[in-house]
DNA sequence: GCAAAAGTGTTGTCATTACACCCATGA
DNA sequence: TCATGGGTGTAATGACAACACTTTTGC
């Protein structure tokens, strides 16, 4: 008897992945937890989940960050698919990749947090995952990104760090003020830096628009 | 009697979907084939296909291409990927939309493409595709994808056309030619022009690396 | 000789780079 | 008073913008 081919395409599970940056002591970390189950049971992994009916990607993402990091309103881009039938070794699942940016000050436990440099092996295509979310970012670094890295107010210097690691290179001071300062995105805010030993810096904040 | 549930997620079938451009008239055209079943039966739809199982979203894409323009090593890029649940009124079918971008020396028949400014109403969400990716092209432009979109040698100011076509805007010819020329991507070609009733122009082409 | 597109330089403005010292505070 | 990071100006260079006429070919 044979079966009607019905369709030979493939169905898959559809998944997100959250690669989260933060910015911390002039480094670039990123949230993993550690898989409880098999496969690749006690390595680490990105956060993410599948779709339920109805969800859209940005929607579970949206679902899924504000469980993890308790923050709602998470800014977050897509930034590439990935879809090796064989990324998930239990059934084929692709993964949405989107990057996810956060103020360190937002973060209520750094202790999930890993610097990029410095990672173990990680489960699934993780890595991979990472290292093209690093690019992403690299490539399209403006100041709605740095936006997000930033807590409310801010020295200038804290900013400029922001842009020198996820450029890699280091700015010169003082052109970098000048610049940021015409540039008019941030405006002085109306408190300044406190309980500091060393001379006090003025608070700066970004205007929204 | 209680049915255990097992998994409430999704599953899906995965598509791909390819926004292929050309510029021609000094107008960006799209590929665009008519459907000839329902849904949508009649309406224009961007080309694509479902993945079969082994295949990488890059795989099927380049399968296709291949099929619809006759070009083989297609250039092409991810973009974004659409997973609206009711993006397809037959059952739940993500799209990872790719753009291609193509010569139009390339192109055996023209009567395929459209001008993105004067499209029909399209089927499923091709016009958000569409709308998108143009969107993509102009913030990415760089001389990677202009060199996808011309002949082998070509006289600088066609490159000058399809420059102000993607960016939207006149450029100054002299400036232009200045800035293209210091740049180090092109270089002379051996041929000249021929058979125009005008001075013939000097060819360039893009030095591969 | 006319139509059509190719090709060519100079000047002003603005953005970017390079560079080194004094300032305000807490301990 | 010392340690720590905050804060400041000027000059040289390079990139970009504005601008109009001559050249070469086919017909």
């Amino acid at each position: 008897m044979e079966k009607k081919k019905i369709n030979h395409y493939e169905t898959a599970n559809i998944a997100v992945n959250a690669v989260i940056f933060i910015i911390k002591d002039q480094k670039l970390w990123v949230y993993l937890s550690t898989r409880e189950k098999a496969p690749f049971q006690n390595l680490l992994e990105l956060p993410g989940g599948l779709l339920q009916p109805k969800e859209t990607a940005e929607i579970t993402l949206a679902r899924k960050l504000k469980d993890i990091t308790g923050v709602k309103n998470h800014f977050f881009q897509q930034f590439h698919t990935f879809t090796n039938p064989n990324r998930d070794p239990r059934s084929r699942i692709i993964s949405i990749g989107f990057i996810a940016l956060l103020a360190y000050d937002k973060v209520s436990n750094l202790k999930d947090f890993h610097q990029i440099d410095a990672l173990p092996k990680l489960a699934f295509d993780h890595k991979e995952i990472i290292d093209r979310a690093i690019k992403y970012l690299k490539l399209n670094i403006d100041s709605q990104f740095v936006d997000q890295l930033m807590p409310n107010s801010f020295p200038l210097n804290d900013l400029q760090i922001v842009y020198e690691v996820i450029e890699g290179k280091k700015l010169d001071n003082r052109n970098f003020r000048k610049k940021i300062l015409n540039s008019g995105l941030i405006q002085k805010a109306k408190i300044v830096q406190k309980n500091v030993n060393h001379r006090p810096a003025s608070l700066y904040q970004f205007i929204k628009s």
